[in-house]
DNA sequence: GTCTATAAACCGATAGAC
DNA sequence: GTCTATCGGTTTATAGAC
C-alpha cells in the first residue's frame, strides 16, 4: 500500500482535473495533495507532458477493460452504457471528465483518444442493436447524462435519476423491438 | 462598423475559450487579436472578472431570446433544440461552449447561469411536450449532439448530421402521440 | 528519491506618458 | 483610449545537495 506513487500522482491529478479545472491542476497542487515538492514530483514524470501522457495511457486501458465488460453486461450494453454515465464516481467516468477537459485545453492527443474510444463504444451498441442510427442515439443520451452530471452540484437535485435511466433504457428496448418488427420509427 | 470595440472584445474572448481552452484565453491574447495593448484592453474591462461577467451578461441575453424563438419555432421545440445543439457555429452555441470551459475552471457564476438556461429550455420542452420525462430524454440528447460537436475535429466526418436530428426528432414525436394515446412507453 | 534554490517565461494588473 | 514600462505573483523546469 502506498507504494505505488506513479499510480496516485495520476489520480490526484485527475481529481484536481475534474474538481477543480486546468488552471488548478498544476504540477505544484498535484505534488502539494501527495506530500511531495515539486521537483519530487518531476522525479516520476519528468515533464507536464509526460503527466498528460500518462494519464491518457490509463483511460485507454480502462475504455479497454470496459468495453469488454459491457459487452458481456447482464442487462444489455444500452442499460450499462447509461447507468455509467450516471455515476460520476467511478473511476473511468472522472478519467474521460479529466480528458475532456485537457482536450478542451487544446491537447489534440486527448481529443484523438476520446474520439476512438465513442467508437468503441459506438461499436458495441452497433452490434447489439444492429441498428447504427439507434446506437448513436443511445451514445448521444448516455453523452447527455454525462454533460449534465458535469455541470451539476453537490446541493442541488440531481437533474437525471436512476429511474430515468431506467426508463430510458426502457424507450430504448422498445424501440430496437419495432425495428425488428419492421416498423420503421426510426430513419 | 468596428465602433463597439468591447462587443468585440468579448467575441474574440469567447472564439480563444472555444478553440484553445482556458490556459491560452489570457489577457494579453484577446488583445493581441484585437489589435491592442494588454492596458488598451483593460481599459475597456478592468479585469478578467469583469470580462467573464460580460461574456456571461451576453449569454444570459442570447439565451433569453433564444427561449422566446424557441417557443414559437415553426418545426417545434424539440426539432429547434436538437437542430440547434448541432449547429456548433451559431454565436448561442459558441457562447455556451465558452461558458462551459469557464464552469469547468471553477468560476462557480458560470455553472449557475447554465444551470439557469437548462432550465428556461427545459420548461419550454415540458411545456410543448406535456410530459417533464421526455423533455429530459429531448435535453439529453441534444447535449450530447453539443459534446460530440464539441469533441469532433474539422477533417473527420461527423459523427451526428443533420439527417440523424430529423430522425430522432420524429422518434420524439411518435413517442409524444403514443403517450396522448395512453400507451405508456415511458415511465 | 526527495529536497531547497533558482532560472526563465508568463500572467494579471498598475503607473504614467501621449 | 491607447501606449510602454514595470511590479508582484505563478508556473514549468533545472541544478545541485543530501
Amino acid at each position: 500500500m502506498g507504494r505505488d506513487k506513479p499510480r496516485r500522482i495520476i489520480d490526484t491529478y485527475v481529481n484536481l482535473l475534474v474538481d477543480s479545472g486546468v488552471r488548478q491542476a498544476t504540477i505544484e497542487a498535484v505534488a502539494r495533495r501527495c506530500g511531495l515538492s515539486k521537483a519530487g514530483l518531476l522525479h516520476h514524470y519528468p515533464s507536464r507532458a509526460a503527466l498528460d501522457a500518462a494519464l491518457l495511457e490509463r483511460l485507454r486501458s480502462l475504455v479497454e477493460e470496459d468495453v469488454t465488460v459491457m459487452r458481456e453486461a447482464p442487462g444489455g450494453a444500452v442499460r450499462y452504457y447509461l447507468a455509467s454515465s450516471l455515476d460520476a464516481e467511478s473511476d473511468l467516468e472522472r478519467i474521460v471528465v479529466a480528458a475532456t477537459r485537457l482536450a478542451q485545453a487544446d491537447h489534440s492527443p486527448a481529443g484523438e483518444l476520446l474520439r476512438w474510444a465513442r467508437d468503441l463504444w459506438y461499436d458495441v451498441l452497433v452490434e447489439q442493436l444492429g441498428d447504427p442510427l439507434l446506437a448513436r442515439f443511445v451514445l448521444l443520451a448516455g453523452d447527455g447524462v454525462s454533460y449534465h452530471t458535469d455541470i451539476s452540484t453537490p446541493n442541488e437535485q440531481p437533474f437525471i435519476t436512476a429511474d430515468d435511466i431506467d426508463s430510458f433504457t426502457r424507450v430504448f428496448e422498445t424501440l430496437q423491438r419495432s425495428e425488428g418488427d419492421g416498423r420503421q420509427t426510426l430513419a
